[in-house]
DNA sequence: TTGAAAGCGCTACCAT
DNA sequence: ATGGTAGCGCTTTCAA
């Protein structure tokens, strides 16, 4: 293993100070433009890569932003979402040569250990702050440790800069579009109450409904997944007057739902529209295909690192707003039945 | 923002040498036992927490492991063993004050490339190399660049040391089961042929099948993913003589064939016995749930960072085994048709 | 047992 | 425009 070439090694080549070239290659002032073409010559020829442990050092940056996943153990299959939001966080913070931490925390007070421990070691720059609760503990702590934070989309009025995406839109849409097909009961399953998104989307399809004149249909938890899709079903379809439709809080959630109305009998979507949430791939092949709301993983994770490595260069940002999420159409969501 | 607390700091107020602190914390000989534990008091009270920065560069390590995910832009789901693996790797670097880096590449070739700048930032100390393929470059490459790395579930002869979780019993006994069902027909959905995990899989089923005396049946890709299931049934059903029961790579795949396979009539498993391969939540929820080979990815993502953390500490790992993936019997296969 | 001092590789400031 | 040099915070010899 030969030894690493440095800023010395450069330097000496060059015949200049390793200042120059510290200045030269960061495309500061104070060299002339012929130096600092020698001495990019010389690094190229040299093979010089910058160290990120002296750079660390010296300039006090970690030159890496931190996620962290709270999920339970047994739960460790990961979201849908993460891929493509993982996906557009690579996308915009590789081009300025920065990495991305992932931690997962079994526990969920375990969680806020970790950003302990992120910004005690100063390992990352900053970090996201996703699936936000209601009174979520990390936006004091983040501010306590000093550690830079974005949030994913936050509810209004949160401290902290952040990026989010409309569900409200979408869910008008879907709610439009169901009243267009004639439905009048339409139901609902939620997600997680402790997020604000599960808790803003059960809002954003309460009052569509209600501002087409419509009487919001029974709510029952869902809790995000197909096991929670699967008892919602039972539940709202063992009702007296059941639910023509149904919205639900995400697409996991749906194909639990849609799997169980089967199951008992009813045909999707000639007894019951079913609707998911999130527009994962899946809803593209299950049958019937998903009726769902579209969102952007890939570009809320690419604004929201954008976001945040202005935020890290002492930058104070207004928040980005993602074009909002769009109604996709398809088989699972049908005219409401004649009569019931 | 008060300023860190250094090892200065510590040395100064305990009255000894920085030297003196740093062989106290980190447990080296050479300090009485009085002084160690005045050292440590005094760390404590001050809040001591030794700066990374300067630990990685004085001591030439980044206390980081770096996994890169490969992974189209547009399938940016995260598979679902990943959950459970990066679980896995987490739990055992986070005792030892490690962090995970995470890459995701979309494109194929740009996947070499960040190990590259992984190892010339010496961003990491070390690489997860998964999903292997056959002459996989990535071998060559991190020797090239003298990362240490270790392989999952890697093929025999394989030049790192690696662990491994054996499919082959489980894929055994799977058929063994098909068999004493009565099934004499058994098909198999083979996944993406470049992953030697795929190739594994595939000819552990051949054998297995062999070794009862029967012939293996037909054999059509399933590409482990959904719509694979979906066009691997359209395919095998429309046979004149089809299968009776049939092995899917994986879960997902196996989900988009049941499915392809009860809209085109059939009945699972009354017709057609179906049979996964990973053990994902979702199979324990779907309609017939899912008989399926389950494996252990937290299990293995914990010994491989185990094994990791030991090659970059120079040890000579011996290749670690665990224990085999296991037959999991649900209700998505059943006794043969008596006739077809 | 203890401590002084030399790195580690860079940035940034201050002379020149 | 250039170069010298003092950090950054730690580990690790090597003397004392």
């Amino acid at each position: 293993m030969p030894r690493r070439v440095t800023i010395v090694d450069v330097a000496r080549r060059a015949g200049v100070s390793i200042s120059s070239v510290s200045s030269a290659l960061n495309d500061r002032p104070g060299v002339s433009e012929e130096t600092r073409k020698r001495i990019v010559a010389t690094a190229n020829e040299l093979g010089f890569v910058p160290s990120l442990r002296g750079r660390s050092l010296s300039g006090r940056r970690a030159f890496a932003v931190g996620l962290v996943v709270h999920r339970d153990p047994d739960v460790l299959e990961l979201d849908p979402f993460f891929g493509g939001f993982i996906g557009g966080i690579e996308e915009c913070i590789d081009a300025r040569a920065y990495a991305l931490v992932l931690q997962i925390s079994a526990s969920s007070d375990g969680a806020l250990d970790r950003y302990r421990r992120l910004a005690a070691d100063r390992r990352v720059d900053g970090v996201f702050l996703n699936e936000l609760e209601v009174d979520d503990p990390r936006v004091g702590l983040v501010e306590e440790l000093g550690l830079p934070a974005v949030g994913v989309n936050a509810e209004a009025g949160f401290p902290l800069p952040a990026v989010r995406q409309s569900h409200d839109e979408g869910i008008r849409a879907l709610v439009a579009h169901l009243v267009e097909l004639g439905h009048r009961r339409i139901a609902y399953v939620r997600g997680r109450s402790e997020f604000i998104h599960s808790v803003r989307r059960e809002a954003a399809w309460r009052d569509a409904v209600t501002s087409t004149g419509l009487v919001p249909g029974p709510v029952v938890s869902g809790d995000f997944t197909y096991a929670g899709g699967l008892s919602a079903a039972s539940a709202l379809m063992g009702l007296h007057d059941r639910p023509t439709a149904v919205c639900c809080a995400n697409d996991l959630s749906a194909m639990g739902f849609i799997a169980q109305a089967q199951h008992m009998g009813f045909d999707v979507p000639g007894d019951i529209s079913v609707a998911g949430f999130d527009g994962i791939q899946l809803g593209t092949y299950v049958r019937p295909s998903m009726t769902t709301v579209q969102t952007s993983p890939r570009r809320i994770g690419f604004e929201a690192a954008k976001m945040l490595l202005s935020v890290i260069d002492g930058e104070t940002e207004p928040d980005v707003r993602i074009p909002p999420a769009e109604l996709l159409v398809r088989e699972s969501t049908g005219p409401a039945p004649a009569e019931i």
